[in-house]
DNA sequence: GGGTATATGTTCTCTGCGGGAACATTTTAA
DNA sequence: TTAAAATGTTCCCGCAGAGAACATATACCC
């Protein structure tokens, strides 16, 4: 039995998969709509602009740049100030900058604490609530929490408007960017998350998984900024998250799962692991086998190989521009450098002499609330118009 | 020590990378353009659409399909019919087919033969030169080859107009689509075959790896037709090929040399493999093992087996809506549909009991030609007014 | 066979948006 | 003080799609 090795005719195309048929129609408000947003994307990640910066990189005209930016003003987004002193001919641009009283908020509920911060368009974390828990929080714990918090934070920053909030879960979330479908850490199982936060705040919610939204915040301000094709791993008292970016874009998998490194088999006669497979790397690799060979250097040497072994793995499949290292795997790496560079240079798969750009994470603490209000920031960014800020 | 724990302040960000900075400005063609490109691909995928349905599609009026379609009339690309009869009441509508008269040239060099074929439109093969090899061919063979079955072509089809040519190869292609990095079972390296061949023809080049064309194409005229995260894997004479869509985009990586799974590590005991390492799953799962097994249950089984591992693993990275299998490893799972079947479903890393799909290639022989013209015939798709169309 | 309802093609006008020219403003340099 | 350079502002133009009005082609009903 072989594939259908037909002639030269195509078999009847009934069904067109919505990718393929013809896109929605562009209209001329699209095409506003993409200006403004470029303009708030560019001064969301890169910081205060001047107008003459913009007006270059965009390639539009002067006056075109004048009017989305009035547009933006009064739609609260940015301020114009004047400019500062240049020492350049000519007048001086007026400098575009993100206001920092828009924000979002950020949820991350972990097994031994919870968390919410505000987090402002410029990137930066302007508030914080933080509470140690006992017992790993229930998804009505979080929710409480989250009420409480941002309570708390509104009544210190009365001027605050909020576009939305993101949480970042230790577990798989749905592709609906709700529900959390299982966090085994937290025990929670099939939990919407996102309606149960839905009904305490008046602005959406977009969950998601932590390594993903670690990945996005290291992406936007971190170690990987703007780098294309990255692939991160975090170790952490959960295990090993991962999460990958494919040609700048979030690799989220066909029903939200995909870029779950952790579990990647990494040595056939490994042992067994949780998920009831064997040789999984965050079974090979975890928090207390690191331990135990803290002070044992083969041992110590062995697991470091074995992050090597998961690289190269990852490198052949991603070819990424980078690989990303948090938590503990971070930690192994910066104990390990060499050892690691040379095992991956051994082991990966490339037809050239250049190394795997291997780095670590930097972000640390701000790194999941960073994450998950990039999250929230993302339906603003692209349409900033079109998006309601509400008061906190 | 730990990543940078600091308090809410962030790091000044000197350099924008370009993701991130203002977006190209769009102007009122760059809609104009958008929408033909919307039209064009619609017909490319879908074939023969009226007017009246591509006015739903695109929610765009009535009277801007008229329009875009007389430009696109005009520009050659498509034909528009009398309606056929219907049924339906009210005046029908005016169909609007592609012109099969716009074709791309398709090359495949490969260890054992060398074909060249035209591909219209609308996905059909309409032309199609092979020759059987003795040697591996040298890329002087394949030019001259591609040359001489292009004339050959032409002769034939004298309307034929063409926009471009594609080339599938069985190696590593480096991220400018022209030069071949390294081609082992071709003996090639460093081979630019794009130049190589832009001094033969008139028209664009694109140059990519075999499995990833493969794969293109079946997710357009295929079995993985418009699924937008697809895992694919192709067993042939050279090696496991693979690659994968992620979110309806091709997986490249930042040098070009991602998706290629056959180097995967699939037993951290296994054999020695040509790459350097050992274990990979085109050393585990070869041709010729598949040969010796053929007439061993046990053995086949636990080849069958071996795929079923490297499907889990792909499954855990990736998530897709879609496995898919070609060449020996498709034949090898219509084998033993059930025992991989199983296997996944006790190694898949999945929350859900939901099975993973698995489907064959159904392409056969046609697959690359498709595939490389598809390459070929996207700079035509994304902007039909500025791509040239030359005689063959 | 003729009239009506329905759907679509065609034409014309309107609106929104970006481009660009001309002019105003603000700085540096001579 | 004047000139040059760079940017902001204003006003007008052209392009593209929306939508209304009208023309056309089919099915259905009598």
């Amino acid at each position: 039995m072989t594939e259908d090795a037909t002639g030269t005719d195509m078999p009847a195309q009934p069904e067109v998969p919505a990718r393929m048929a013809a896109a929605r129609g562009s209209r001329n408000d699209h095409t506003r709509r993409h200006n403004l947003s470029s303009l708030v994307t560019a001064v969301h990640y890169g910081g205060p602009l001047t107008r003459a910066q913009l007006t270059r990189d965009t390639g539009l005209n002067r006056s075109t740049i004048g009017g989305l930016v009035t547009e933006l003003a009064e739609l609260g987004l940015v301020i114009e100030d004047a400019a500062a002193e240049t020492g350049a001919v000519g007048r001086p641009s007026l400098i575009v900058r993100p206001r920092v009283d828009v924000a979002a908020l950020a949820l991350h509920p972990d097994v031994d604490a919870l968390e919410l911060g505000a987090v402002a368009i410029d990137g930066t974390v302007v508030a914080r609530r933080r509470t140690s828990v006992d017992a790993p929080p229930t998804p009505a714990d979080a929710v409480a929490f989250a009420r409480e918090a941002a309570r708390d934070i509104a009544a210190e920053m009365p001027g605050l408007r909020v576009v939305g909030a993101g949480a970042a879960v230790p577990g798989l979330v749905a592709i609906d960017g709700s529900t959390v479908v299982a966090a085994p850490h937290l025990g929670w199982r099939d939990v919407d998350l996102g309606a149960a936060l839905a009904e305490v705040f008046d602005f959406p919610i977009a969950v998601g998984n932590d390594a993903n939204m670690g990945l996005r915040a290291e992406w936007s301000f971190g170690s990987a900024r703007g780098v294309d094709t990255v692939v991160y791993l975090n170790g952490s008292a959960s295990g090993i998250g991962g999460a990958a970016l494919v040609g700048g874009r979030m690799l989220r998998g066909g029903r939200g799962y995909g870029g779950e490194f952790g579990h990647m088999m990494i040595r056939s006669d490994g042992d067994r692991c949780s998920c009831g497979r064997s040789g999984c790397l965050e079974t090979e690799l975890n928090a207390h086998r690191l331990d135990a060979a803290a002070h044992d250097a083969p041992a110590f040497d062995a697991l470091a190989s074995t992050l090597a072994t998961a690289i190269a793995n990852l490198e052949c499949a991603f070819d990424p521009d980078l690989v990303l290292l948090g938590g503990y795997l971070g930690a192994l790496f910066d104990a390990r450098r060499d050892l690691v560079a040379a095992r991956v240079r051994e082991l990966a798969f490339r037809p050239d002499a250049e190394d795997v750009a291997i780095a670590r994470a930097r972000l640390g603490r701000n790194r999941l609330l960073i994450g998950a209000a990039e999250r929230a920031f993302a339906p603003l960014l692209e349409d900033p118009a079109g998006v309601p800020l509400v008061a906190l």
